[in-house]
DNA sequence: GCATCTAAGTGCATGACGCATCTAAGTGGA
DNA sequence: TCCACTTAGATGCGTCATGCACTTAGATGC
């Protein structure tokens, strides 16, 4: 089955909405291209990152880690320890060049996606306006 | 490893863009909330629907058909044997009330998914504009 | 009878991700 | 000095969504 049925925790029927597979809609990699875009910013540590999003849009901590040593070996950033400051040594990533260049192209891909969507939702608009609460042909009941 | 490395087929230097997960940044689910979109406009069944994307969008003829199936496992969609016209049988699908509860609550969730695209590619723009060529803070070579 | 088109489907593999859990260095307090 | 807590990073493992290759089967034309 699907995530239509395959809700991990809590909640579900269409009616209530937020429930779907966990974190709604997601971009396969999108965790990818956005710890590149903010890379690109600036250098940084995993648990920055963590934090950068709220509680809301954070993936993973153990996926986000996975994911900066995966783009690593790919030579897309590179790291470096950083023992000053407190607590524990931190893992500093900043993007290479190579990484600038996959954020590009990647970028063209999520634009296609963006664009594919809002195509979706003026199909869906153009669906539900103009006929108010009223409903159309489909299966007789 | 993620997809950064997973290439099925052929390509990938990120300076050729082109490549990555097959067909580029898919948003998760988003086949059966098309498959949805489209029944809400009519039934329909299953090669038809397939031939409706060009061959450039087009889902999996084997991902679509189980999609369908799990579609009306849940009771969003309902089928019927159309044996009339030339050719084999075929399915055809009609959308139900669930369906149309379901469809408008993933519209709610792709909205959110467009709108964080959105997000992403203006920091991306505005990342990449006002320096020309120029590069930014990022690791010395 | 055989190739070909339409239509639907199955088997199997894998990648992307989520959840639970673990280590370990600092830090502050009793 | 021992302990609890915070910061930081990481591993194990399962699962769902999806891709790819292949199969079935009725119709139709030759």
């Amino acid at each position: 089955m699907t995530h239509l049925s395959g809700h991990g925790k809590g909640c579900c029927s269409p009616a209530e909405g937020e429930c779907f597979p966990p974190g709604g809609a997601r971009v396969r990699g999108f965790v990818h291209s956005w710890l590149l875009l903010q890379l690109a910013q600036g250098p940084a540590h995993g648990y920055e990152l963590l934090e950068r999003l709220g509680d809301e849009d954070a993936p993973d901590p153990g996926f986000l880690y996975r994911a900066l040593r995966a783009l690593e070996e790919e030579g897309l950033v590179r790291s470096t320890w950083d023992t000053a400051g407190a607590g524990p040594a931190r893992r500093v990533y900043a993007i290479t060049d190579l990484g600038l260049d996959y954020l590009k192209a990647w970028s063209v891909h999520l634009r296609r996606t963006r664009d594919r969507l809002n195509r979706f939702l003026d199909e869906y608009a153009a669906l539900t306006e103009g006929k108010g609460g009223e409903r159309r042909e489909r299966a007789p009941r």
